[in-house]
DNA sequence: CGTGGTCGAGAACGGTCGTTCTCGCCCCTG
DNA sequence: CAGGGGCGAGAACGACCGTTCTCGACCACG
């Protein structure tokens, strides 16, 4: 009856739950294994140890944040209001229960220094952020540095709102967005 | 002959220096001895366990960020010179070989979830940073919504350096505080 | 109905780590 | 010089974790 191709969904989802609550390294297999409701030997199967586990879980992360994004970004339609989009989207994320800041940067502090592939995909998320914002940056006309101003932003207020259990830090971001985006624009007629 | 009060310090500059450098979890207690150079036991005196020695260091890293921002902000006059000096600050530290990323909020990611000490004390480092920023701020005399935004220019600056490996991350944050800044005083006549 | 094979549950194994204990050396005192 | 107490080095202990193995139940098929 269960389709046996949901495992791999099952379990990194399950991964996904703990490792971000929790921590990765606070978290062993045998709760995955609980919170999967799998048996351990089928999620060796799929998965060899438990890094190709938290790399899975980390790409599948990747694919959540995207898709988060692009749902906020899908009502606007000018590139400045798909800008500021992200900083609504992050508004709403910190207000989650379960927030605890990125999993990106949470998983590079924890595990990044001994880790490469951790540190790996950690940068490719960012990158890939980064390149988001940069392209809507290009079609509004601004010079690519904003890009890097607006990204900081971003990432300054998931730590901030994580740590300081502080919601309104996205609210900050879009307010210094907002002049950091009518400041790098050729003056209106 | 060495002075026996020495020992903590030791201890807790060894320790930082492995913290910092692979995390918490990845150091055992057997390297923190071997690289302070004391024996277990005298670590086990002073610190009762582990715990207790990661908020030592964590405290002990506070000092060294307040001592590096007061000694920027020291060659500055002006409240706003000595807001922008904390992204000349950030702009050393990032190019340092070892840097590895803000340890608060690494400490915060890696152990955050699961030990309220450390929980406690990376909210209490960023709440004292965000202090001293809405001090300059104010007696630049710009609205405190200025400081919460260029807090988390540093933040966002710090994670950004780290995971890129892009010291110019301290640059973008520069220039977006100097825009902010600029945009939030009453205008010049 | 018998049998072979698959699979789930949990035990087992090897390694690591935080913490404590042991033992032998050294130095200080009488 | 004799004795003892403190201290350093490393072993030991108990717990945990990632990974593998065992065993018994179930099921499909002849």
């Amino acid at each position: 009856m269960p389709d046996p191709s949901d495992d791999g969904r099952r379990i990194v989802e399950a991964a996904d739950r703990l490792f971000y609550g929790r921590g990765i390294q606070a978290v062993g297999m045998d709760l995955v294994r609980a919170e999967a409701g799998v048996p351990l030997k089928r999620i060796y199967a799929r998965f060899p140890s438990k890094e190709a586990l938290v790399e899975a879980v980390m790409r599948h992360r990747m694919g959540i944040w995207d898709a988060g994004i692009a749902a906020a970004a899908a009502s606007a339609t000018t590139p400045r209001e798909r800008l500021l989009a992200i900083y609504d989207f992050l508004d709403d994320w910190f207000r989650d229960d379960g927030f605890r800041g990125c999993g990106f940067i949470n998983a590079f502090g924890e595990l990044g220094a001994v880790s490469p592939a951790v540190a790996h995909l950690a940068q490719e998320q960012k990158a890939s952020f980064q390149a988001y914002v940069a392209e809507l940056v290009d079609r509004l006309g601004a010079a690519p540095s904003l890009a890097a101003q607006l990204s900081l932003l971003a990432e300054g207020a998931q730590t901030t709102a994580a740590i300081g259990g502080t919601p309104d830090a996205a609210r900050h971001a879009r307010e210094a967005a907002t002049v950091l985006i009518d400041a790098a624009l050729p003056a209106r007629v």
